[in-house]
DNA sequence: TTTGAAATTATACACTTGATTAATTACTGC
DNA sequence: GCAGTAATTAATCAAGTGTATAATTTCAAA
């Protein structure tokens, strides 16, 4: 009996390649379906190389997560673009109501995390750190976005336009990814443009270019 | 070796018991913390019993699912009251931010069987009940509001501005439940009357009553 | 009080899980 | 080419999982 053939990898290879297997196992399977034996197998490699790459489960599962949202924030941070702010924000709206961060994948993983939160540590904190990263992100659109326009709103305002233009992005994309509506006939783009213009005070016209 | 005592119960109220249960060990431990012994433990009851009142545990979960999302709109809903449409929609959404709607708790319950929908399809179903059901809720308050006020909107923009206000709870109520930000110094239930207010371009001093 | 049926317990089983370790293989530097 | 190191495999382990079933106990009816 020969055993299989293998073939090395660069360490940071590996260590994507794990963390890509474990988000397609999330995917498609669940957390509970993202098993040591099938991210192993999903990677083309034996269970055991795991623990090489990270000491636990639970590391190499954090990881994954930490990707997962820094790479969510990228997509749509990449939306911006670097106009004016009104344009910047409109970017960051679009991208975040379309594929590939509105996208039925990417709730599934979204989700089958958050529900970690509440009860582990470790994966409490990885949700902290990206979440802290997008809210700031906003915040600070619509704070330059409002001073671009002249409206000289205090800093407590600025934060509540954020938090609620924060919530309704949230909520508009989950529904969208979720895909039960029939969002496919619909301009969501036109939708969540208008809301927030309409949320800020602004023109909707502005928005829309 | 003697064995433990015990006593019989009505069907219903073991039932119910059983799902409790699994609802605190979901919100303490995350889904894969609600064993059927955990369950079993927290209902006072042996693990084999389970199987007598639920086919399988998937079953118990659906089952839970079912009922926590039921008492989630229930919750939502007494907000209501029986006054004008304003009125009724001010109060639910004073009841979707606010616990024990807007809570730690009920969000871990959540988030941990919204990780499931993808991958599970008896939990998809489930989800695909309750949502609808809320969704519907909202979207007849919107449109008596909006006819209320005298404004003529055709059933497209009613449903519009329901998926928008929808979203717009979902959001803040992740958001209040998640508590990371410092809603305590706010008056959430004012922002989210205000920014529904702006939306449906209805007088916000209405909905402060 | 006794009896019988149904609820509950106790025990066990087969399976999967994450983890560990020794044997083997591929690749790097000489 | 060759040797040594480190990556990878293979095999195994203990613990925990959901499920099944037989033995008990409770309780209501007679």
């Amino acid at each position: 009996m020969t055993r299989r053939t293998f073939h090395r990898e660069p360490e940071a290879v590996r260590q994507n390649d794990l963390i890509a297997a474990t988000l397609d196992s999330v995917a498609e399977l669940g957390l509970a379906g993202a098993t040591v034996r099938e991210v192993a197998n999903r990677a083309g490699v034996t269970p055991g190389l795991i623990r090489r790459y990270f000491d636990n489960k639970e590391r190499l599962v954090a990881a994954a997560y930490r990707t997962f949202i820094a790479d969510l924030i990228e997509m749509a941070a990449a939306g911006c673009g670097d106009g004016p702010a009104h344009t910047q924000l409109a970017g960051l709206i679009r991208a975040s109501v379309t594929a590939p961060v509105a996208d039925g994948r990417t709730l599934s993983i979204w989700a089958a995390f958050i529900g970690t939160v509440n009860s582990d540590p470790v994966m409490a904190e990885a949700h902290r750190e990206g979440y802290q990263a997008f809210r700031d992100l906003i915040e600070q659109l619509v704070g330059e976005c409002l001073r671009e326009r002249g409206t000289d709103a205090s800093q407590q305002t600025i934060r509540q336009h954020a938090i609620v233009l924060n919530a309704l992005l949230d909520g508009l994309w989950i529904e969208i990814s979720m895909g039960g509506d029939d969002f496919s006939r619909m301009d969501v783009v036109r939708i969540a443009l208008d809301s927030t213009a309409t949320l800020l005070g602004i023109d909707p016209a502005e928005f829309r270019e």
